[in-house]
DNA sequence: GTTTTGCTGTACCTATGGTATAGTAGATGC
DNA sequence: GCATCTACTATACCATAGGTACAGCAAAAC
């Protein structure tokens, strides 16, 4: 990892998130990182290289902000429904602090232009969405077993719901121009979470 | 409306839902329309011209989708929550039959290259979800006179979530491949409505 | 019978992704 | 102290895509 590589993700990252992939031209990430074209080729064999290398570190950054937010609310908290309850909340709280809102979920934007991608991409997303499934799922395992839920719903479901409501909410946002939309969207699942397992 | 210009919006949203806009070019859509460059800039001024028509187009689609739903859904009940737990589960099925899973909604894909559409596209956008909030949300303040909801929710958020559960829930089923995603999580949204509402 | 509509056909400009390749300053290895 | 590798620069070039410009033409509308 040099210094220009990772400022040539900087810079691209800021640019798709504002404008999109296709939108963001490779000559203007060269310019402003102020290197030649066969510099950032020397990086990214070509810009499928360049999704794939910025999608792998928003994975990563994205399971280290879950991994803060929900072992806090287990230091917070024995009982794992109130765990989850403070998590949301915290996760919500976080998503209301981004000054201007969420940037956009970089994972929504490569769904999005599907045949863009190549199947790299694709997997990558995919592994993502799967990891946090199966983080959540077993989470609300664990609750069910204290706390009966009062509908008879899918747990996987229920996982994917909360990945769901984000990146809805993100699209709500964006589309109303309401920064805050992400985060009462998320608020909104915690309501539902209360009311499925508390007593 | 010409015969032409519908065929070309025909190939064009195909495409589009397929493979992103960017993807889809200009030359590929007269190709499959038998017809020449002249010829497509002749009804649409510039790409964002087609845009804005296919999504005008598209709202006006799904809104008479949801006029259909919901007043049959009045139709089997009077009472305005099961009205509306009714027409949710028609939402699901008919998001479930759509063979290959939902096409994917052009107003989120819109969102998620931003920069690109111009202020009409963006306004468009925002007339389509703020119309179905206003929907939803005086749905859901009828039902609220009647059954007091069991939890503190602001019922716009509320009206919103159907709206960002459907787009969440396409995003899902195209991440992770499984087109019966975005009908169950309108499910879950169901259960959710039924949870807060139901005595 | 003239005008308008709905195109065709040709030619051309620009931006962008991408390729290719020669060269080079500085760090690293032996 | 020489060679090799790393991290680029510089130049030149190609194909595709959006878009412009304009002349022409057949059929429908007035």
């Amino acid at each position: 990892m040099t210094e220009t590589r990772t400022r040539i993700l900087d810079i691209a990252e800021r640019g798709i998130l504002a404008k999109g992939f296709e939108a963001t031209s490779i000559e203007e990430i060269t310019a402003e990182a102020e290197i030649t074209k066969g510099g950032f080729f020397y990086h990214f064999h070509d810009k499928n290289a360049l999704a794939l290398a910025l999608l792998d570190r928003y994975i990563e950054a994205e399971d280290q902000l879950f991994d803060d937010i929900f072992s806090r609310a287990e230091d917070l908290s024995d009982d794992p429904l109130q765990a989850m309850l403070i998590g949301l909340k915290l996760l919500a709280e976080l998503l209301d602090d981004i000054p201007g809102g969420h940037p956009g979920c970089l994972v929504a934007t490569s769904c999005y232009q599907s045949r863009l991608f190549n199947t790299q991409v694709h997997e990558a997303n995919r592994r993502a969405l799967l990891g946090w499934r199966n983080r959540f799922e077993t989470m609300f395992q664990t609750i069910a077993e204290t706390y009966p839920p009062k509908d008879k719903v899918n747990l996987t479901d229920l996982a994917d719901m909360l990945s769901g409501v984000v990146e809805g909410g993100i699209i709500l946002s964006k589309a109303v121009g309401d920064p805050k939309a992400s985060a009462r969207q998320v608020l909104m699942f915690r309501s539902y979470v209360k009311l499925l397992f508390q007593r």
